[in-house]
DNA sequence: CGAGTTTTGTTTGCTGTCAAACGAATTTTC
DNA sequence: GAAAATTCGTTTGACAGCAAACAAAACTCG
């Protein structure tokens, strides 16, 4: 008959996205230490569209401009991309992917593919699947 | 018939997770923007569980300790939790809520449970639930 | 008791995340 | 063509997260 509407911090959506989130972060970084999943996200995005505008990648795999430029830095310096200012747009600077980062995507997406299902290995297939849709409906 | 396993950024798991982690944190923030969902987990554990030492609260909401420090720092600062070293243990400082952090959680904890809801809004309680029971799986 | 181990907390350094403010360039609109 | 609005990228400041190295305190166990 008490309030106290059971508030339990551990049943909570956000809680439980946060761990997910730590889990697969854990995962991906023992499996690939040389770079994150947001690095990660900006190669093979790189890879399917070809060279784009810093904004618009960043807009692609769902960065805000101030982080897309750290990440980009950061891939850059690692030789990973190369930057280059746009000839028609004086704002712009072009990012694309470097012969070193197309190498290393090679290898890579394999290991991507590993990580995904790692990470959901305590799911069934089905399970997966009904994660995923559920995730996107979110 | 060529290779090219088809890897779509999109359908991994980790970048819905990462995905509905942005949604969740922007509804938070939008609701309940004195505070964030980690600063909020850490007076919900105090709350429930009275007066801890630093290193067990990050424990209890799965922060490392490097991560802890910040957070109650920033906590303290607002005046919402208290530090006192403990008198047994001279290693240890006892994070306690204050009577304005434990006035704070009595309005921010019906908010709190309207944020999940919100964050779940698109989905069917029955849905809701099964995407709760499949990260729990994880 | 005392050496070795564990626990607690701190610091530093790197990464990612956003908001806000800004300057420069481009596009739109009148 | 010029003013207004938009877009592009940068900078700064705040927050969260981890790894690694460390010092101090406490604990274990021979």
């Amino acid at each position: 008959m008490t309030e106290d509407a059971s508030y339990r911090l551990e049943d909570q959506i956000g809680f439980k996205l946060r761990l997910a989130n730590q889990r697969h972060l854990e995962i991906f970084s023992s499996r690939m230490p040389e770079i994150t999943p947001r690095q990660f996200a900006v190669l093979t995005k790189l890879k399917d569209e070809g060279t784009l505008s810093q904004n618009h990648l960043g807009r692609l795999v769902a960065m805000d401009a101030a982080t897309t430029k750290g990440v980009v830095e950061r891939l850059a310096r690692k030789g990973l991309i190369a930057t280059a200012p746009s000839p028609t747009d004086r704002r712009r600077v072009e990012i694309s992917l470097t012969e070193e980062g197309r190498a290393f995507l090679r290898e890579a997406i394999p290991l991507a593919a590993e990580i995904s299902d790692r990470t959901a290995r305590n799911l069934s297939p089905r399970e997966r699947d009904r994660l995923l849709a559920l995730l996107d409906k979110l």
